[in-house]
DNA sequence: GTCTATAGGTAGATAGAC
DNA sequence: GTCTATCTACCTATAGAC
């Protein structure tokens, strides 16, 4: 009989730069985001993290606790930098560009955690832990909403537009840019590209510019 | 014993007005959009269409094959409409309102279809049988491009950005109309409004009108 | 804090009666 | 073409050794 069969063997599974935990909430991000939290397993999020499924419970209780924690990790990171850009300097239209670039920035550093929350958060909303997740939800949408409202009243924004509208069209905007599936395959269009794409019909629209 | 319990209940879970294989569809395509192709059960799909489950196997040999028979049901709708709009007469911008006008009308007619398709078309499109799928993807594509070329060609479409990028940007928008829960739960418009929307920013931009 | 072993539940799919 | 009964596989989560 081998000795190997009762000990641990040599697995190259990991990354053990990092801490467990960031390692386990980076796998479960990118399976919750590409197979959807039920279609995610807790064995492939553990192999990825470079471990066995049991391992994972030492570090959160559950897999619903699992998907709360990309949330929480998601706006820690997003809540910031747009509450940062909407107090620049300059007129509506500018600090809206600004968001749009902020939001972006964030969204593709940490492109499955956002597409966890897009995907996930309606079915998470309701649970005991998630309260914090709506709450941040409602801070960036409100954040969008007084930007564009300060824009439509220097004038520097157009008015027949309604800011939830605005704020609607640019958000799914951004998913589809986190979503590498769509951005490359699909499109086949440099992400960065598809930035300034969306910055600059957003602002002056698919006309040429005559003003 | 009671005699009823071996028989069929009445059950008022369908509704018999449809064919079956339609009423699967129809559940299927709620169910894969509201939760993921692997979130979803075949026995909620079942349910929902007033039937048992393996009663769906009478129908669809797998629940892979249902996927892609949604899939199939939203392009044979969609493609025919595209075709149709881009034949239209009139200058680039007024061709490329009327694509917009006519894939809207289609995607939130099928809003199910459409989410299911934006969602796992990159999980199936390697299955044996998805390959018309792919095909009607990229014929879609190729009518948008060359709608969005000729315009710009004519002048009435900004020609310093791509194709590709303005496609992209609009395909997304669609895709945040035929979300139910996105639109009414987070951001509370009305979806025709959100049409109008979508149309006048995309193709006057987010600055007040000035030309 | 990691592992093996496993409990308890539910998934997709099939068999065969009617 | 629908059903009940059931198979096998996989899932989440726990127990307990180390």
């Amino acid at each position: 009989m081998n000795d190997d069969t009762m000990r641990p063997r040599g697995r190259p599974r990991g990354k053990p730069t990092t801490n467990p935990a960031d390692r386990i909430l980076d796998a479960a991000a990118e399976s919750f985001a590409t197979h959807g939290s039920r279609g995610a397993s807790m064995r492939v999020i553990a192999d990825a993290a470079g471990m066995r499924a049991p391992s994972i419970y030492n570090h959160f209780a559950s897999k619903d606790e699992l998907l709360i924690a990309v949330g929480k990790r998601y706006f820690a990171a997003l809540v910031p930098q747009l509450q940062a850009a909407s107090r620049m300097p300059g007129t509506g239209v500018v600090r809206l560009e600004n968001l749009i670039r902020a939001a972006t920035t964030v969204s593709m550093t940490h492109p499955f955690d956002h597409l966890t929350m897009v995907r996930e958060l309606m079915q998470v909303r309701r649970e005991p832990g998630a309260e914090s997740l709506v709450a941040d939800g409602q801070r960036c949408i409100a954040i969008w909403h007084m930007v564009i409202r300060r824009g439509q009243a220097d004038g520097s924004l157009r008015g027949d537009v309604s800011p939830a509208g605005m704020t609607w069209l640019i958000f799914t905007a951004i998913t589809a840019l986190a979503d590498p599936g769509r951005r490359a395959d699909i499109l086949g269009d440099p992400a960065t590209r598809n930035v300034d794409t969306l910055c600059t019909v957003l602002i002056d629209g698919a006309r040429p510019v005559s003003r």
